[in-house]
DNA sequence: ATAATTGCAAAAGCTTTGCATGGCC
DNA sequence: GGCCATGCAAAGCTTTTGCAATTAT
């Protein structure tokens, strides 16, 4: 039984509803570890074995371009995604390559009216995300 | 005339003088555009042609071991480099790969006391780093 | 029907690695 | 002289691309 959500994600972005882009999608709103496109097949593989990663690349491709997904920023040479959602910010940590969510609406509000008040000359701020590298207690 | 400075950064910092290495010190800190390793030998090649871009990359590695730079985290697959200095943040361009520096005191300060109040549970930061993306209206 | 997506495979980056040579201390 | 860095070339990984076959609308 497919999620309707997922299809309805698709559908209002005029992208073709296929299993292949309905399982990618599923993994993504499923997990919350910025997964890469690997990561993401090894996901698939237990419903969907047989799909190509170039196939996945070219999903998450399209996903990005309507917006449905976000690429995180690392320091690393794999691509790491995020399904779009509330403004949030990434804890990275400093030893290994965990990224996690972090939401503080207090924070995003400081922010904003901070960066409202006191502008940068010659740019026009389009998103705010606050990157905070340290260490996690609990090694998950 | 070889800037006393470099010399005095790769000696402190325990590495042997090399010539390649003083080329590669003088660019990072020539540059504040974040550049790639293919960038820094581009910018090489004025005094330094032949040199290959493996022994780039090894000295930036040994350069991030000992702290000197810092990998710049960004959402494609090409791996940037900044020479570290006071705290700051960076301004991403939506449009294109430009990377800028920002500077602000005030932001530093208002974050590190905002996160130093407010606690986030099982993590404790090492660096705290704005991503602002948006629009530079100079098309440097 | 037809336009878009998938599958496959090749190619194109970027980065790392191993080993012999050469250079710094 | 001993050890470390460089040069060179190969290999490794991630991502992109082209095209024919397939599928969604």
């Amino acid at each position: 039984m497919v999620n309707k959500e997922i299809i309805e994600i698709l559908v209002d972005n005029d992208l073709k509803v296929t299993p292949q882009r309905i399982a990618v999608l599923e993994v993504l709103l499923g997990n919350t570890d910025h997964p890469s496109a690997e990561n993401i097949l090894q996901y698939m593989r237990i419903n969907h074995p047989n799909v190509p990663i170039g196939t996945v690349y070219k999903i998450l491709d399209a996903f990005c371009k309507k917006g449905i997904v976000t690429k995180v920023k690392t320091d690393d040479n794999a691509i790491r995604f995020d399904p779009v959602k509330e403004p949030h910010h990434h804890l990275y940590c400093s030893e290994s390559d965990r990224i996690e969510d972090f939401y503080d609406d207090e924070l995003n509000l400081l922010l904003a009216n901070y960066l409202k008040k006191k502008k940068i000359p010659n740019f026009t701020i389009e998103s705010i995300k606050l990157q905070l590298t340290g260490k996690f207690k609990n090694n998950k």
